[in-house]
DNA sequence: TAAGGTACCGAACATTCGTTCTGTCATCGG
DNA sequence: CCGATGACAGAACGAATGTTCGGTACCTTA
């Protein structure tokens, strides 16, 4: 099935450009996208493109180049519970959409990095092993927050607490012990996001 | 300057390039990409190219179109822990590289959406309230992966169990019940990933 | 049943693309 | 002082690009 009048750009058409582009990295030529839609008129992917063009999925280089528009990479964030019983899930309510999970956990991207966390001492957090934690880089925080500190050249995630007029570094896990740092304690960043990959 | 012998391949050409590639998410053409660079010869333009292609910057579609190759958009990703004394953290061991968190976590845009997670049934398996799950939307899984199932017309995140040849679905926390779906089990998508946002 | 719209096909065409090949001008080791 | 090497310039050329235009088959709506 191709683009109807139903859904006239929410067809298979932006899909299979997405997913062409995910593996690529690039938007291709006319007579490829052809082949990719399984269409064999450039003239008809030259008319797809204006509409695309139109509703923001697609846009133009100052070079006159096909380039990818704001929405291309928008993606759908459904609230749970929601209805759902319809024969296509699709059209139920409660949707949202969010441009890219880049944008909704960096603020700053110049001064964000992914650390990989090791042991398990923040479970309760929610925090585990091999998850990935988006740290905002800066040297102070406020009591509360799930901080990135370094503690004896490493670095270490805890939440940042106080005891009688001290930083102190305290664990999500009961088997670990509350760290309280001799001397000066390093913060090398907050925590603003997670990002965990399931492996399959 | 331009490409020297010291630093043939991680000159200015190369960060001009990803420069571009961050504002238009495209690879421009060889006269605009000598415009970029300020030559003015298309030849030379295809001589570095070739270079940035063998040291893996750049690669070919199946359709030899040029687009980002491997190491294109390497960033560090630091390993915790991590020797990290040093005035410049960023030099410590233990880097792998990503390009975005879009990436690492969605395999196939057009079957991937969010769903933010209500409840704390699954706890256990470090997954709150409030986190965005990634689901790669497909009918069918394997038991022990974690899934978005429909019951009772809701949306809900279980792990996929069997018992005596009936699927089931496994809360990752005590104080829940296991669900034993009555008639077909209707599963909507598989865990792919997960995202937490921290509101600070 | 006629009119209009939609979803495509196919050919023609000027423009632009990337490649190739030849040429120039510094630099540098010997 | 000389020959090699590297960093580019410039022209030429076939192949591929995107646009335009005319055409067809189907489906609505009136």
């Amino acid at each position: 099935m191709a683009l109807n009048t139903q859904r006239p750009l929410e067809g298979q058409y932006l899909e299979k450009l997405q997913d062409y582009y995910a593996e690529h990295k690039v938007i291709p030529s006319y007579s490829v996208l052809a082949g990719l839609w399984g269409v064999s008129a450039k003239s008809w992917v030259s008319e797809c493109v204006k509409r695309f063009e139109e509703a923001g999925y697609l846009g133009w280089t100052p070079d006159r180049q096909l380039k990818p528009g704001k929405r291309f990479f928008e993606r759908r964030v459904a609230d749970a519970p929601v209805q759902a019983g319809l024969p296509n899930p699709a059209i139920a309510e409660g949707y949202d959409f969010v441009s890219s999970i880049d944008e909704m956990v960096v603020r700053v991207p110049s001064k964000t990095e992914l650390i990989r966390v090791k042991g398990d001492s923040m479970v309760e957090a929610g925090i585990h092993e091999g998850d990935f934690l988006v740290v905002e880089k800066q040297h102070n925080a406020n009591v509360g927050e799930i901080v990135v500190a370094i503690v004896d050249n490493e670095f270490t995630v805890k939440y940042l607490g106080r005891e009688r007029n001290e930083f102190v570094l305290k664990p999500a896990n009961k088997a670990f012990p509350v760290i309280r740092p001799r001397g000066r304690l390093e913060i090398y960043g907050v925590m603003a996001g997670l990002v965990r990959k399931v492996f399959r």
